[in-house]
DNA sequence: TCGTAGTGGAACACAATTGTTCCATCACGG
DNA sequence: CCGTGATGGAACAATTGTGTTCCACTACGA
């Protein structure tokens, strides 16, 4: 099949650009070319221009962040349980998280997915699991910014296994949330 | 006095490099020099390299944790109140928040400050105002991206005062470190 | 008034990145 | 065996950032 290879090539060249991108947002295309094992050439024959990678990009961490939304099954438990479990989903996306975070938010993946994720915010706030106080983007903007702090602590520690972190995370988050009475 | 004029203009440089690498660790001198009012030629008689003038905004950072360090009296109260405490002050320190968290920490600013405030931090562990159970340095990442969180919340929300967002940071961030059963 | 410190602008060479074109090579199916 | 799709490499021009040099201008004090 001609276009599997295609999509093999381009998939590759988008999987690096992700690891590189999260590292150093300013990196060149021939560094990026020379982690998915491609020559620069063939890059530009994906994406004419680094903007087209960018937007390849953006919609990959798009689609990889509805998967796990849908992974977490949002619908299930109250509010702060939902969070919870779209956490541990998030925390496996890895590189990713720092490209979303070090782009600091606004792009196009972001419309859809955050406002679903504002529901369970506000289904948290009215069935008690959720602190009120806390506005809903003020959670959301915690959410992220731990998960960032656990995906780096892990980079820097590797003697911490991903259950360890994740268990650190799990709690702190959980704390934070919780109502004052609770 | 000679030397008054060109500590100021130094100064000038160093500030507006700290408020645009934050915003853009890769731009260009030339906006810097822009920002500070200064011509490019200046800033390069100042600062020879651009790793020069890096070097000059770490030190400048540097100054500022220190001082906020100093005005938070970290050797008063709990543990987590003095951890409380310092938060507000670095609050305080604006766009260089950002700075220091996009550079990933490991600068030579780290060393001192860092050392001191695993200390705090122990101490809180020790008199049981800070939960055991969380590594020094997981409290060490907390702090800051929550920090970070905090300070991104606030520039996106003009509405937020900034003593709201402060409510909200000492809030949650008291929260993820309160023991279980405090 | 004159000299000097501090500055800004223009111009230059240099390096890195980007985007493009052209050609050679390799694998695979007919 | 041959044609085609996919690729890599070399070379190129254009752009941008960097670091430097040189000259003119301004303010200030002796």
């Amino acid at each position: 099949m001609t276009s599997g290879v295609k999509n093999r090539t381009r998939q590759a060249i988008i999987d690096a650009a992700i690891d590189l991108l999260a590292g150093n947002p300013a990196c060149s295309l021939g560094d990026i070319a020379a982690a998915a094992q491609v020559g620069r050439t063939t890059l530009h024959r994906y994406f004419g221009e680094r903007a087209d990678l960018l937007s390849a990009v953006a919609a990959e961490g798009g689609e990889r962040l509805g998967r796990a939304a849908i992974l977490a099954d949002l619908d299930r438990g109250s509010g702060a349980e939902a969070l919870l479990r779209l956490c541990r989903e998030y925390f496996d996306l890895g590189s990713l998280l720092s490209l979303m975070f070090s782009d600091q938010g606004g792009e196009c993946w972001e419309s859809q997915d955050e406002h679903s994720l504002i529901g369970v915010i506000e289904r948290g706030h009215a069935d008690g699991s959720i602190d009120p106080a806390l506005p809903s983007d003020w959670v959301l903007a915690l959410l992220w910014s731990q998960l960032y702090a656990a995906w780096e602590y892990r980079a820097q520690r590797q003697d911490a296994s991903r259950h360890h972190v994740l268990d650190l995370l799990t709690r702190t988050l959980s704390n934070a949330l919780r109502p004052p009475q609770g």
